[in-house]
RNA sequence: GCCGAUUUAGUUUAGUGGUAAAACAGAUGCAUGGUAAGCAUCAGAGGACAGUUCAAUUCUGUCAUUCGGCACCA
């Protein structure tokens, strides 16, 4: 772990080398314009425009070439403060820093940085010579459209990493090729657990051993919500356009649904969950005593996702979400708020993630309620979480259209963030329902309610848990426990054959390798499939009638009865052991 | 949707304007083997559609897929 203080003079170190690479460009395309060149978690970029010219990932090398050769001239960098004048004056060739300039604040220093013959408009600080800026890397290009508006222009966006050392540069590609190893659309494939088709782009197939994962998922989800006082519908995937406008996803999440046409009118294939559970819930009268209402259901939903954003199980077109609707007095929020906080960081704990709360807010367009009681759902949510004794950080503008949520962020394997469990507290859609309850005084009262997930997509998850665990899953998730290998198929089969029943007996997912293969070869397979056990079943496994297995990541083999086996694995399972 | 890349057998990869190469996986046969790849034989492939060309998997274009970003979002 680095401290705070190796952690800002790498920031610096990272940001001066976005200027070296800005000033590298400039040699190599003159006509470079310039907008903002950020340090980010690991690494930096600049964001670049070169009018009609185009720098292709093969252009990198050329760059970095260019960099070494600025790096190894040892030009100082001199720090100047400007006057708002002459700093329009200095930049008036350049439009991005002229744009800059006028939305900073009269209060602020404008002050450039000065590195041979490359200039750039920037708060600073800096290292002292582009000489110590030795070890670095250009990673990738991509487009990124200009203060992230796509209404706005696409500039080039070079990507880059710097690190004091080489071995650091080394160790931080190295972690970058590792974590490709960790990708779970590479292992979903490699374990069978699903597949994407091109013709269905965004729709992903669940494999037999994908399923069984999914299974396990669902049923530990049923368990988990039955004891926390759920209870559980499903509601149908297409319902009828009149309900969506009601809802206010006809308005605000049209472009995002699917529709059809059945008998002349128009249905929409669901992209949430909510408006289903509204008629479920005024299917029939609630008494304040039966609240908070807790309505769960593993929904399918269907969302016309942009084709860019797709990406494996991560961002699909059609998922299922964990999906819960909790009706309850506008008092019992808190409550109920840290209750979910706690129930979701349990869950979690149990798969060993761990992740980030957020806050985020009203939309700054396209939301549906008052301000007022936006403003009052997004303290309730703030105190909930610090009660529940978490951080929180705002991410402003980005609550659902209907309400405030705490979002649950957990990384993948290179880093990433998605977000999974999320808490959304609604008092919106209570009113466009007309939805009551009967109070004390036998009076119609309004509830309030909390859309939540726990998960977030089944799928997502399912993405999410192949990388944490890199395919090697706790035992109650494997789809394959136990891996029998008889060492001779003419002579132990018939004993491996015997153990293989009791162990399904017992409900292990147990598969026998009978085929007429080296022992070595099927241990090999064995350990890149990553069964969690394999048994070895040979002449003195028989003679002693007990079983010898090798577990997951040991190399060490153990002799035990069969039914010592069993309890083994079944507290293996029950405790869910990662 | 935008920028860039990508697409060759089930998988991972090679190569080429003129018969498409291999490894693993698969089938068959041999080998009966105690802790990470036994041997042999066989079968199997250039995303789709156009264009250039005597000839295109290879060059060009359009579309599609996937990936990395951006925007959007669970």
């Amino acid at each position: 772990m680095r401290n705070i203080k190796e952690d800002e003079k790498l920031n610096i170190l990272n940001h001066s080398c976005a200027h070296l690479l800005a000033q590298a460009v400039k040699h190599l395309y003159p006509n470079a314009k310039f907008w903002v060149g950020p340090v980010i978690d690991s690494g930096f970029y600049y964001d670049i425009d070169l009018g009609d010219e185009v720098i292709k990932e093969e252009d990198l090398p050329k760059i970095e070439k260019e960099m070494k050769k600025i790096s190894k001239d040892g030009k100082r960098i001199y720090r100047e403060e400007l006057s708002r004048v002459d700093a329009l004056e200095k930049f008036k060739d350049d439009l991005y820093k002229i744009d800059l300039i006028n939305n900073m604040d009269d209060n602020t220093v404008i002050s450039c940085y000065t590195q041979g013959d490359f200039t750039d408009l920037c708060r600073g600080p800096h290292v002292d010579t582009v000489k110590v800026i030795k070890h670095f890397k250009l990673i990738k290009v991509s487009g990124a459209y200009w203060k992230n508006d796509a209404k706005n222009k696409m500039l080039q966006r070079i990507y880059g990493v710097c690190f004091e050392t080489e071995e650091e540069l080394t160790e931080h590609l190295n972690l970058l090729e590792e974590a490709k190893k960790r990708d779970h659309k590479k292992l979903g494939k490699e374990l069978d657990l699903f597949m994407i088709s091109e013709y269905g782009p965004g729709f992903p197939f669940f494999l037999n051993n994908g399923m069984i994962l999914r299974n396990e998922l669902e049923n530990f989800w049923y368990s988990e919500h039955t004891k926390e006082g759920y209870e559980f519908i499903k509601t149908p995937i297409m319902l009828n356009k009149d309900l969506w406008e009601l809802s206010g996803h006809w308005y605000n999440y049209r472009e995002n649904m699917y529709t059809s046409e059945i008998d002349d009118k128009t249905f929409a294939v669901k992209p949430m969950n909510c408006p289903g559970g509204m008629l479920v819930y005024k299917n029939s009268l609630h008494s304040y005593k039966d609240l908070p209402l807790r309505v769960g259901e593993l929904g399918l939903v269907h969302r016309h996702e942009a084709s860019g954003a797709l990406n494996g199980l991560f961002r699909v077109r059609t998922f299922t979400q964990d999906d819960a609707h909790i009706f309850m007095m506008e008092e019992q929020i808190e409550e109920e708020v840290i209750r979910l906080i706690n129930f979701i960081d349990r869950i979690y704990s149990i798969f060993g993630l761990t992740y980030d709360i957020e806050l985020s807010t009203r939309p700054e367009e396209k939301y549906i309620g008052d301000i007022s009681i936006w403003d009052k759902s997004e303290k309730a949510l703030e105190e909930a979480c610090h009660k529940a004794g978490h951080d929180c950080k705002i991410n402003p503008g980005d609550g659902a259209f209907y309400g405030p949520k705490l979002d649950f962020h957990i990384k993948d394997s290179l880093g990433r963030v998605w977000q999974c469990g999320t808490i959304q507290l609604d008092m919106n859609l209570p009113e466009r329902f007309d939805l009551t309850y009967i109070d004390k005084n036998g009076e119609k009262k309004r509830p309030v309610m909390l859309h939540r997930v726990i998960y977030g997509s089944v799928e997502r998850f399912i993405g999410i848990l192949i990388e944490h665990y890199a395919g090697a899953f706790p035992l109650w998730l494997s789809p394959v426990q136990v891996n029998v290998i008889p060492v001779n198929n003419e002579y132990h089969l018939e004993y491996s054959n015997k153990i293989v029943s009791k162990l399904k007996e017992n409900n292990i997912r147990v598969k026998l390798d009978s085929r007429d293969e080296k022992l070595g070869y099927k241990i090999r397979e064995s350990v890149m499939k990553k069964n969690p056990y394999m048994l070895i079943l040979g002449q003195k496994e028989v003679d002693e009638n007990m079983i010898s297995y090798r577990k997951r990541g040991t190399e060490e083999t153990i002799t035990l009865t069969l039914d010592e086996f069993i309890i083994l694995l079944n507290d293996e399972m029950e405790n869910k052991i990662i």
